[in-house]
RNA sequence: AGAGCAGGUGGGAUGAUCGCCCGUUUGAUUUUAGGCGUGAGGAAAGUCCGAGCUCCGAAGGGCAGAGCGGUCGCUAACAGCGACUCCCAGCAAUGGGAAGGAAAGUGCCACAGAAAAUAUACCGCCCAGCUCUUUCCUGCAACGAAGAGAUACUUCGAAGCAAGAAAGGGCGGGGUAAGGGUGAAAAGGCGAUGUAAGAGAUCACCGCUUCUCGGGUGACCGGGAAGGCAUGGUAAACCCCGCUUGGAGAAAGACCAAAUAGAGGAAGAGGGUUGCCCGCCCGUUUCCGCCGGCUUAAACUGGCGAGAUGCUUCUCGGGUCUGGUCGCUAAAGUUGUAUGGUAACAUCCAACUUAGAUAAAUGAUCAUCACUCCGUUCGGGGUACAGAACUCGGCUUAUAGACCUGCUCUUUAU
RNA sequence: GGGCCGCUAGCUCAACAGGUAGAGCAGGACCCUCUUAAGGUCAAGGUUGAAGGUUCGAGUCCUUCGCGGCUCA
């Protein structure tokens, strides 16, 4: 786990530049729609969050999804050369407004530290997946007990869903990126 | 030492790596890179109150409605806070109290109980009367027995009659409110005097009411005199009294951009202003045609019109879209000193500037230390409640563990 | 960020202005029937969302919490 994330930030110029765009130029000196240039995988800036409303119910009403682990995740094809992310707690995970937030946080954390492993162009939405008390699938906390999930747990989760679901980028996608960790 | 009461502080610390929002600066030059700075709370919560601020055409008044309710003060304001009064709980420190009015009116008080509020009142107690029964006393006495007989006399017994006494039953009349299984609550309490029986009928003490004197700004407290009981509870039942109160809320509101579809339908001389009344505001237009009045004609004026146009209201439908900028953080601000005040608080001076997001920044990971739990040294676990959304003042609720201050009671020692 | 309403038996609802919490359906036992359904009889099932207060007495009145629903320019 160590080894793999230090490889990953540590020498960012391995990644893959993006798709070339239509006209053949050179991707660094195109005026991009919005601001935003491969290698700076260590930033997480806001014009990679979904934001507006309209955007998730064009995933939701639209995406493709797939479901797994913690997590089921809703991907469309935009129109912008970047993958952008929106995370999703629903309140029947937790009561407590302040574990929803830290839940989101370490989300957001792991995303930061993984989303070069995507393929661009995406709108991808990950929903916490909620537990019905029968089935043990999904992640459900008390509103008593503090939910405490490691952060590699839900590096695994995430990885696993979109390795499922295909959207990893071929390099990342054979079993020694897989994640051997816990899933639960 | 133990038990308890009240108040306050504070809400793990340090470092490393990688990030986010906003501001600023430098370089590039029109949105990027680097540097620097800043970045959740005591409750940010619940939304239970009060204000600021914004809009609502008078945003005016009265009533209704709503809210508050010991007194005095503090405050921008409050259902808040401080001090005090009274009542209740506690041995005490202390805690709790929506603590005006039930002798203005209306309602309710289940069951039980004589009665739940006008005691013409049931049982009971007492008095006198009538009547019945029983017993006793006195008188008369049919009759019977005894005295050898007898209609006479004596003695004994005796149904019955008359008058009376006592006890009991019944009837209606009067006095009385002591007592009466109940009930949450019973008609001032308790003790004595008194009486036919009783009763504030009278007396002492307590309570109550009225008057009065003194103290206090006041709630109220203390003393004295008189009255002689009249006034059951419930107002977080209606209500009365006093005080306060326009409505809606930052999705308020202002500006900008983009987009679409209003010659849509209905109604109207009235409409708006929370409900009602008053008041106020806006509107009842203009044009055309026809008819009438006046006139030489025009102008003016009255009426009519499935006419046109304007206005108002209701309704149907569409678009923007959960667009952008402002509002948006220097304020009843924070900290400290001094002065005034018992205090809440006020005033003066000095210093400081301290989040501004919008699917939501204020973070993640690791290490060491601190505290604490499990545990044989190793080691492992835990560190609360909880996340700003226009801003303040309160209230209420949640909160691991720690520290500090003051006070009360009990025990022991000196 | 506001505003409004509700919470009673397993379910759907009552209980007028404080006075013994009830009805229908469902479930249980029994009867009827060759058997089932229908029908009939019987009992059981509730700290009225929680905690305080007012009252002699709260499902009801007041306060504070909890949960659920509706609504907005």
């Amino acid at each position: 786990m160590e080894g793999f994330m230090e490889k990953d930030f540590s020498n960012p110029t391995r990644i893959d530049h993006p798709k070339p765009l239509e006209d053949g130029s050179n991707p660094e000196r195109v005026v991009l729609p919005i601001p935003y240039k491969e290698g700076t995988n260590r930033f997480f800036p806001k014009c990679t969050h979904i934001k507006k409303a309209r955007d998730f119910r064009e995933v939701f009403s639209k995406g493709e999804f797939f479901g797994g682990g913690y997590f089921k995740i809703g991907v469309l094809r935009n129109s912008l050369n970047y993958t952008r992310f929106g995370i999703c707690v629903p309140k029947g995970t937790t009561r407590k407004a302040t574990a929803r937030n830290r839940l989101k946080r370490q989300i957001r954390e792991v995303i930061r530290l993984n989303k070069d492993k995507v393929k661009q162009g995406f709108d991808i939405v990950l929903v916490l997946r909620v537990n019905r008390p029968k089935s043990n699938s999904g992640a459900h906390f008390d509103s008593e007990s503090t939910p405490n999930l490691k952060q590699e747990t839900i590096k695994n989760n995430i990885l696993k869903v979109l390795f499922e679901s295909g959207y990893l980028k071929p390099r990342f996608c054979n079993s020694k990126n897989l994640p051997e960790g816990p899933l639960a």
